[in-house]
DNA sequence: TAGGCCATCTGGTCCT
DNA sequence: AGGACCAGATGGCCTA
């Protein structure tokens, strides 16, 4: 599983919600763009989920494009919501140091990576405060004892992660594996 | 060529 | 009611 480096790919411009049928990229094909309904709607239909949406009987055309036209409208919102997501994983790769810049983390490494290095974070803090926060009385011992009994459950499941220097062994290994390129 | 990762479409469900 | 969110399906791109 490597993802490297891989330059920006091109992908299938977005559909535009203005644009005529006959724009509509061939291997993309719109809901009633054309005999053959769109390949994610294909099993769905096999499974009698979709028989609603494409209709037993042939609709009246106004009736049938306003149905298009607010799904090519949900598409957009759904792309756009997308975007942030992904503008949003971008802002966590980028807030994540030790990684080489050239080296893209994929998704799953970069929760995982942002995981362990909150948690070793954590435990650092905790340890050079000694369970009291820099600038704050109150919230500080009962910060520690969250994070003690949160650890306790952890062991209690055997997770492996139990120990505050697991976290950072965990995410150094991450690191280093991730500069090797492996 | 297989497998990983991703963008996009889609219908269902939840939320405001 | 309409939008947000979610998960499944699909196909493209890339690397080993």
């Amino acid at each position: 599983m490597k993802t490297k480096n891989r330059p920006p790919r091109r992908r299938v411009p977005p559909q535009d919600t203005a644009a005529s049928p006959g724009e509509q990229t061939p291997d993309r094909p719109q809901l009633g763009s054309g005999p053959e309904p769109p390949k994610g709607l294909r099993s769905r239909m096999a499974r009698g989920q979709g028989a609603r949406a494409e209709g037993g009987r042939r609709r009246q055309g106004s009736r049938r494009e306003s149905t298009v036209q607010r799904r090519l409208e949900s598409n957009e919102r759904e792309r756009q919501r997308m975007h942030k997501l992904n503008n949003a994983f971008q802002a966590l790769r980028e807030a994540i140091p030790h990684v080489r810049a050239d080296r893209k983390l994929s998704k799953i490494e970069t929760l995982t990576l942002a995981k362990n290095y909150i948690k070793s974070l954590t435990a650092t803090i905790l340890a050079m405060s000694s369970g009291r926060l820099p600038g704050l009385d109150g919230p500080g011992p009962k910060l520690y004892q969250h994070y003690q009994q949160q650890q306790a459950a952890g062991a209690a499941l055997g997770a492996t992660e139990a120990q505050p220097e697991g976290h950072l062994q965990k995410y150094s290994t991450q690191i280093h594996s991730f500069r090797e390129g492996s």
